[in-house]
DNA sequence: CAGTGGTCTAGACCACCGA
DNA sequence: CGGTGGTCTAGACCACTGT
């Protein structure tokens, strides 16, 4: 592991556990660099993944001061798997696998994926259930030129974590758009789902180190059990 | 200006222009150094805005990757005023106020804005209209202690800018959630939202750069007006 | 004024990629 | 093997904050 991302998961260690509590301020860049026995630019990487994530505000002529983060909620946004974030809730996900197959693209498709002249694509359609109820249709759609074989047992299992920790590729970024539909007929069939009229559906872009997009996903929520949290800077941490 | 600002727009422009087109090679970090007459911590400095905003994609042993973006949607992430989104889409909005005062804070309130004992606040109702509908209902709240002033032409102009602008005030970050709800009988007054059976609701706080909150915002938007855009990766630029 | 974070530099060593 | 990006260092100067 990296010093500063060693020196930053034990600083946000010591955040969590209050051993800097909230609106305090951080020992000076200065002091740090001494105490972790590093470089200030090492240090100020770590501080820099700090305000990132929301952990610190750096003020200049001040110090960083430690934001509070009681009621921050988890850090829902960035790039989780389902099966990640569930277990960060506390809860036990069922999840259904209702489609797995090889197909050839269509327009739609092509257009989403991007993929090579004679390339097969994996359809997997599946369903989460929270609570006894089946509140999220995931529709995915991968290369088979950069995912070879899937199974059954994966994909109820969690695909993100077969092609990381199995394949060896690294899934490094996503493009994600959501957008309120009314339900279709799959919908109605797949998701308990009676009585709401709208849906919320998250299509994203998925890809690999190499930049390469390799997975379209469409996720379709239940709009009661949607809940998307964010937190934004408005200028950047460099 | 920074020089890795500097470096980082005119590069953004070379990619948006198409000088350096989607899916080649920039430049080294070493060549760069040269060109732009610094060093290469300067660079990629420069190189990871890049990256965290999703313009390229560094791969280590072969160089950086610019990243197609021709369908890659606005960025409407992070920190956007209704002013500066609009004018990006191209439309001119009308937004009308329909209250503006000082309150005190009830008990709900407080819990989203912390104020001290015997702050006031100003209370701000505003809809957005586009295409001559109104889609979006604003509910802000501001620390009368950060914002002693307040007039109805700012409220229908932008009050990012005012803050920023004329108070000289930084706004830094603003922690963001996202939510469907049932219209209330306040969206059914205010909004043109006959037929439809959602609103989706983004309770904002926004933070100055000392890293205090001074405003609570909820905005509730007609669900087929909404789309938000996110672009994520899975592991930190540093 | 001293102390803080912000920027920039020059140099070093490393892991990785492709020829 | 040379070239790429990733990490780390030590030092310098700056802008800003508080006393």
């Amino acid at each position: 592991m990296n010093k500063f991302m060693l020196i930053y998961n034990q600083m946000v260690d010591k955040i969590e556990t209050g051993e800097y509590p909230p609106s305090t301020l951080l020992p000076s860049e200065n002091e740090l660099k001494d105490s972790f026995q590093t470089s200030r630019e090492t240090i100020r990487k770590a501080l820099n993944l700090l305000s990132q994530n929301g952990y610190i505000q750096k003020i200049r002529g001040k110090g960083s001061v430690v934001i509070d983060i009681t009621k921050m909620n988890l850090p829902v946004s960035g790039l989780v798997s389902f099966k990640e974030l569930a277990e960060k809730m506390g809860r036990e996900p069922i999840t259904t696998v209702h489609e797995l197959s090889l197909i050839h693209p269509d327009r739609e498709l092509t257009s989403h994926l991007n993929p090579h002249a004679k390339d097969l694509i994996w359809k997997v359609v599946r369903t989460r259930e929270i609570g006894g109820e089946k509140v999220i249709l995931d529709k995915d759609y991968l290369l088979k030129s950069a995912v070879p074989t899937l199974t059954k047992e994966v994909c109820e299992d969690s695909i993100y974590s077969y092609i990381e920790n199995k394949l060896g590729l690294q899934i490094s970024f996503a493009k994600k758009e959501i957008l309120i539909e009314e339900p279709t007929e799959e919908d109605h069939s797949f998701l308990d789902i009676d009585g709401f009229h709208n849906v919320v559906v998250i299509r994203s872009q998925v890809f690999l180190e190499d930049a390469s997009l390799f997975q379209y996903t469409e996720s379709r929520h239940r709009p009661d059990k949607f809940r998307f949290v964010d937190f934004a800077r408005r200028r950047p941490t460099v």
